[in-house]
DNA sequence: AGTCGCGCCTGGCGGC
DNA sequence: TGCCGCCAGGCGCGAC
């Protein structure tokens, strides 16, 4: 489910949640998820104290003073922080208990997201070959353009490639190619440094708004705090097959690339 | 090295 | 109402 935006608002909701509190107890009710939950968190974590929260691509990072909770949320996963005395819903995996009688919860029904542990000084091979962070000036148009020479993907594919840039997800490649008036099916080989500086405003822009709205809401998203996300309904392309264009009077298409479907108007993107 | 297709899971929806 | 096939916000892996 959730791109660099949902996992942003996941972060930035987190934050003044759980800094500075300190866990007294970890469940781990399902521990197969996507890899399996390390066994000996249910001790590791005890009395250990949450320092900060960040976001590197789309995992959530939990510091600690030993190390750092990783938090992945696959494709149907949210985190929420609850009263410790509240039942457990049916696809809630694992929870830190906290201090203050509040738990943060992992909902993930697909269960295709992750909890690690990676130890201080230590670097998770997930980590290796993760590209640039797209809302820093790592990320800019003679970088893409570079890493795009003599590749044979479509554009679509390759922005949705982490090791060329994290945290672009299905929803916002599409979103950001409309806003850029670039096809999905020009292949990323081709494309000139002057339209790259477009797609890069794009994307920085499209991603930046969608933080600002609290993410996108499609179904289960929602923030720590329950609340869905509003960018669903600034979704100009994705989603809406048959409906009309916003900037002209065509119709959106839907198109399957790389075993993602892809929505575009063919009319403005050339 | 780059590209492609598969598989991991559950749930919701549309069609019959 | 029920069953069935399809689809879904991600990503690592193996094969070429």
């Amino acid at each position: 489910m959730p791109e660099l935006p949902e996992v942003e608002t996941t972060a930035r909701g987190l934050k003044p949640l759980i800094v500075n509190q300190s866990v007294i107890a970890v469940g781990i009710y399902r521990p197969k998820l996507r890899w399996e939950i390390p066994k000996h968190l249910a001790t590791t974590l005890i009395n250990q104290v949450i320092q900060s929260v960040e976001r590197r691509a789309k995992y959530l990072l939990i510091n600690f003073e030993g190390g750092t909770l990783v938090i992945h949320l696959g494709m149907s996963g949210s985190i929420r922080v609850v009263p410790t005395e509240l039942p457990l819903k049916k696809h809630e995996h694992f929870e830190l208990k906290l201090y203050n009688n509040t738990s943060l919860r992992l909902d993930d029904p697909r269960r295709f997201g992750a909890v690690l542990w990676q130890k201080k000084g230590e670097t998770l091979s997930l980590f290796d070959s993760l590209g640039p962070e797209p809302l820093t000036d790592d990320f800019n148009a003679n970088y893409l353009f570079q890493r795009s020479r003599g590749r044979t993907q479509n554009i679509k594919t390759f922005v949705m490639n982490s090791t060329v840039v994290v945290g672009v997800g299905n929803i916002y490649a599409s979103e950001s190619l409309f806003l850029a008036k670039i096809s999905p099916k020009i292949l990323a080989g081709k494309i000139s440094l002057k339209r790259y500086q477009v797609l890069i405003q794009s994307i920085k822009s499209i991603l930046s708004e969608a933080i600002d709205k609290g993410g996108t809401t499609l179904k289960d998203f929602s923030g720590v705090d329950d609340k869905p996300g509003y960018f669903a309904q600034k979704l100009s392309v994705y989603d809406r097959v048959d409906k009309p264009c916003l900037q002209c009077n065509g119709t959106i298409k839907k198109i399957t690339q790389n075993q993602r479907t892809t929505y575009y108007c063919s009319k403005c993107q050339k």
